[in-house]
DNA sequence: GCGAGCAACATAGTTAACCTAGTTGTCTCG
DNA sequence: CGAGACAACTAGGTTAACTATGTTGCTCGC
């Protein structure tokens, strides 16, 4: 895992994790693999899962639960308050970055791609 | 200084220093006291300091500089004009969906969890 | 059969150590 | 005097170990 993208390892298992969830492979009310698993399916350390599950937390994405797991969150919609412009602005921001390091991985990708192995 | 409030420390740090930022005692565009400034300060070890610095990080609050410094970042404050956030509202739906679909597509073409991994 | 206890597993928090990398000021040498 | 080397700071990332606490399922004894 890892590799190129200039971008911290947690900081890419939290984004492909994001990505799972807003993407619908990981619904609302299910739990993430377990730390232990994350770290085994991203060959990384258990503290780097650590942190990225933080950043989610902190993001609101998800939520753990000690002993039971972390669950992602019910897709609900912001309640509107006044922090709610922050957020979004704070969102727009990340999705520009993400979008802009996507756009930039499949610009540079189209070359070389072996198999599209299922998932 | 941690005081036990059920709270862990880093979010406590966390909590004051959001505290100072939205109270006006850290301006935006001044820099947070160093990490190790602020261990010596809330007495704690300069792990949750970096935890806590994390945190605001993640939201957008603050923005580190590597060598410089953790400034407060120059903020939102809410113009807040109600078609603005119809506009970021809108653009945030934009973008997520578009980059919903670019995420899949790079999940199902690209190196996905073949095994590859540096390490 | 039931319940107490226990073991296994889960997240969460804390700490410490080490490394990278950027910035800035200083000091020395040519 | 100036340029470059250097030291002292800065944040950021990674890893590992330990602790605490909660959940769940199993087993054993009654």
């Amino acid at each position: 895992m890892v590799r190129h993208t200039g971008q911290p390892a947690y900081l890419q298992i939290a984004d492909d994790l994001r990505a799972q969830i807003r993407g619908g492979s990981l619904a609302p009310g299910t739990p993430l693999p377990s730390t232990a698993k994350l770290a085994e399916q991203y060959d990384a350390s258990l503290s780097v899962v650590k942190l990225a599950v933080g950043v989610l937390r902190t993001e609101g994405l998800v939520i753990g639960q000690q002993g039971k797991g972390v669950f992602v969150r019910d897709a609900e919609e912001p309640p509107a308050r006044s922090d709610e412009l922050a957020e979004l602005r704070a969102t727009v921001e990340d999705l520009s970055r993400r979008l802009a390091k996507v756009e930039e991985q499949l610009a540079t990708s189209t070359t070389r791609r072996s198999g599209r192995s299922s998932r």
